[in-house]
DNA sequence: CCGTTCCGATGAAACGTTTCAAGAGCTATC
DNA sequence: GATAGCTCTTGAAACGTTTCATCGGAACGG
């Protein structure tokens, strides 16, 4: 309980706290005999360092931080297990914090992890572009990669997908399979992955095919469920037979309405959706979608960190961008 | 970068730094001017107080740990929301520690964290029971406690679900729905919690009907679908009318492979599953499901943690556990 | 036998806080 | 005008490491 110190261990191997301290952090330049003398009473002690006493020390700690938007959503969860992926080797630490979308809490985790002194922090920030909070952090020396966030912001190394790219991915698959009538369906456009998705399916699909636009509220299933129903009742003219969705919850939605009515997806109507999570594959009708390269994403972020971490001054701040990658599967075969 | 100490604000402001520690600390023992200069000279510094100094000097930390098993997986995620939920009155700060189901990476973690002298780690071993290294945790006086582990474990507090209830719950309503003859699909039995949920459907059909029990080496989605293929293929008449699978991927794997072989659900066949996670209820059958309380599991886990840390010696362990509950959509409606 | 070199161990300083006994300066009381 | 009792501030010690200049002694060369 009451831990026991470096001194007492220098004590019961009747040496001096410093030899403790080399056998501890540089074991070769003890005499042998000595050595094992102190890791016995180590052993003996049940000795465990004082890693406060050591940061302190230091001037440092050895950890680095991700915060994430929100931990329950599987794009950050296989982000982070991308980020373990690429620390492992050095001898740092990946500490997770859960923003939970509120910047409350968000910033109250900078605070704390500023006090700390961790060595630099992977976020992507409850805000579009970082805020005066990160510039701060930055400016004091904490490096900082923003992870899918940011667009133009230039003091610090960052790591997006192309959001564009993917939804143009998606248009013209579905120009490609013939079809003339395609529904985008999505919202709200001031989410910035959003609004690329459209950007780039209507560029691939201009000229070729009429799109048209569902806005939703939010990025939920239910929000799918009705958007497909508006879809739904359209007149068979206007009735697009094809739908590209902003995420795959959405996707998801649309195609359990539209089973639920009748509609048959692929035969009736294709349907894309966006993010490829792990029950795209799973569904009803194996859904077609647009995959981001998640941990990939981590892993990149977090070696840009551990870059900038070493190189110190020298460093000069990259941004890394992703192409993402569409999966098709059943729910958009050629019916 | 030069990180500024408390002595540079003392300094500035004309003070000894016990005073500047008095702003922080006790700011209502500092007169309001001396108060007034001292922050202005923080502010104007930029001064982050010193984390691993304070520690030293308190001797313990100000941190709890979660280490799970699987950040990706939304069980967990969902636990560590509820132990969030729990910590944030108390000046605490949730780490979250990622074992990826590895007993490397989890001894690392424990390694670490009690170099930290983190308050106390919740964690979900990777080992059904806790091994040497979680003991001696607990012996050196860092409290732990066991979540949806550990039967007959004394040394700490635990969490749970009481899993042969669940089985029980899906097992009388499926009787209850009029089958005769149903399937329990899961497996591998070593899982303490397959095993229960195996134990409770079998009390519960005992004597009102015949169960068959299809085995699996994992809890995935493809494994399900196999399972489903072999249920598929017997003759009718000693085909199941109702499956329960030990986990929500297992049923959708069934529901899957059903749908393709044109048998019905629930008109053909019911389906039960166990987790309740997010994507039951947005299947293209919504899946009928086994909810445990996640996040009241996390929450719980934390309290008794937050108490045992304030009770100290006079603190008694507890075991908590918690019911599940049944969740009847329309994959077991009543044909 | 002396000077040099090398190996290994030592002791003290430093990191940035918090805490606490003690002191300084006032005011109020008699 | 001395005493006591305030309020506010101070200085020093302590927390457990790491680091580094220093030192003792052995080995070696001349």
């Amino acid at each position: 309980m009451a831990s026991t110190s470096i001194k007492e261990v220098a004590r019961q191997a009747g040496v001096s706290i410093g030899t403790v301290s080399n056998v501890l952090n540089r074991p070769h330049t003890v005499a042998a005999d000595t050595r094992e003398r102190v890791l016995a009473a180590i052993s003996a002690l049940g000795y465990v360092r004082n890693d406060s006493a050591r940061q302190l020390r230091a001037g440092r700690s050895r950890q680095i931080a991700v915060v994430v938007l929100d931990v329950t959503n599987p794009f950050f969860t296989d982000v982070v297990t991308g980020v373990e992926d690429a620390v492992t080797e050095n001898d740092l630490m990946v500490v997770v914090c859960n923003s939970g979308d509120s910047e409350d809490r968000q910033l109250r985790h900078l605070d704390q992890l500023e006090e700390q002194r961790v060595r630099g922090v992977l976020i992507t920030p409850v805000e579009a572009r970082p805020g005066e909070r990160i510039e701060r952090l930055v400016e004091r020396g904490t490096p900082v990669v923003l992870v899918d966030r940011g667009a133009d912001w230039t003091n610090g190394c960052r790591v997006t997908v192309d959001d564009a790219m993917g939804g143009r991915l998606a248009g013209e698959h579905l120009v490609a399979s013939g079809h003339a009538r395609i529904a985008f369906v999505g919202g709200p456009e001031s989410i910035p992955q959003v609004a690329e998705r459209h950007t780039g399916v209507a560029a691939a699909v201009r000229g070729k095919a009429k799109l048209t636009v569902v806005r939703t509220p939010h990025l939920t299933v239910t929000d799918g469920r009705r958007a497909a129903a508006q879809i739904a009742e359209l007149s068979d003219e206007r009735r697009p037979t094809a739908v590209f969705c902003a995420n795959d919850l959405l996707a998801l939605g649309v195609l359990q309405e539209m089973t639920a009515r009748g509609v048959r997806v692929p035969h009736d109507i294709a349907l894309v959706g966006y993010d490829d999570i792990t029950f795209a594959a799973a569904a009803a009708v194996p859904l077609s979608s647009v995959r981001q390269p998640r941990e990939q994403l981590g892993r990149t972020a977090a070696d840009l960190l551990l870059q900038e971490i070493s190189e110190g001054e020298a460093h000069v701040h990259r941004h890394v961008e992703f192409q993402p990658e569409l999966v098709v599967r059943e729910s958009s075969a050629r019916g």
